[in-house]
DNA sequence: TTGTGTGCAAAGCATTTGCAATACT
DNA sequence: AGTATTGCAAATGCTTTGCACACAA
């Protein structure tokens, strides 16, 4: 998520760039944590204190609609938020509602050929596929996700840190 | 997912098999919609009337907890549940919250195969991948799916139905 | 100036919880 | 018989909405 190149899109699409919404955009493309509705609306607080958490949710709401964000996680505390990035692997924490990425710029393909000491292809991550495929059934595509559920290091008690 | 030997897990477990445990489970087994909690609560209900909304909520809990459900679908009208089956790819309606399967059955690596004209290996489903990348960091993997988000053709407009 | 966006508070829902009654094992 | 499970209803908590005011364009 690039901050410059989404206000300019905003501006482009006839919506108005307000302190708020330019402050929630810098908050998220900065935290790296999938942050809930409340945690954007608490930690952008503390420059605006004025700023409202409906604004939060209206705010991520548009962002939504763009596609510029994705929703992750669920059980545990709320629906979580994160930049509409290449797709990746999020592992999910059952208890804590914690959300771990795992690294997957190269795209499985590539992870494959490498594990199998076959030569490295040109990525082409699940989400082109997908879009072929969704287009077909009348589907349009505005961001996604892997996602995997189960129990983290912490909550399994294996925890050393 | 196979409902006599999710029952002979529950038993082997120590957990009661009580009628509407069993009316749940078959309806989910059934059940191809991704139903939210409520339209299981219905249905089972026509059935078992007496049946409360509280217990679905409670066994598809227990179900969770034994990685036989997966939860799917944000946004609009609930979480959604689907039996843990091998991955697939849900594509969710961010409008009207439905949620359509695309199958791989046979893996993304064969379709890919079958497309690019080349033969066609044993599927290696992402699902092994992350399981052996989640290990590492101590993440117990119970259940996963592919997931991405759009508009569906009735939403969209394009509906011929 | 004009209409979109904000903030507050109230409303709306999905989900969870407490507890007495019930019924598997 | 003992204990997990049920069902109701109340409680909780996240998210949305209505509306008057503020402000970006």
């Amino acid at each position: 998520m690039n901050v410059q190149q989404l206000v300019g899109r905003l501006r482009a699409e006839g919506h108005k760039l307000t302190p708020q919404r330019l402050a929630i955009i810098e908050a998220l493309a900065q935290n790296r944590t999938h942050p809930t509705a409340y945690e954007i609306y608490a930690e952008v607080r503390s420059r605006y204190p004025m700023m409202g958490l409906a604004t939060v949710y209206k705010t991520l709401d548009l962002l939504k609609d763009l596609g510029e964000v994705v929703e992750t996680g669920f059980g545990t505390g709320g629906t979580r938020y994160e930049p509409n990035l290449h797709p990746h692997v999020n592992l999910v924490c059952r208890k804590c509602g914690r959300v771990v990425d795992v690294g997957l710029g190269e795209g499985i393909e590539d992870w494959r050929a490498k594990h199998e000491g076959r030569p490295t292809r040109e990525a082409r991550p699940p989400m082109q596929w997908v879009t072929e495929v969704a287009s077909e059934v009348g589907f349009t595509i505005q961001g996604g996700h892997i996602e995997y559920f189960g129990v983290c290091a912490t909550c399994n008690g294996e925890d050393k840190v």
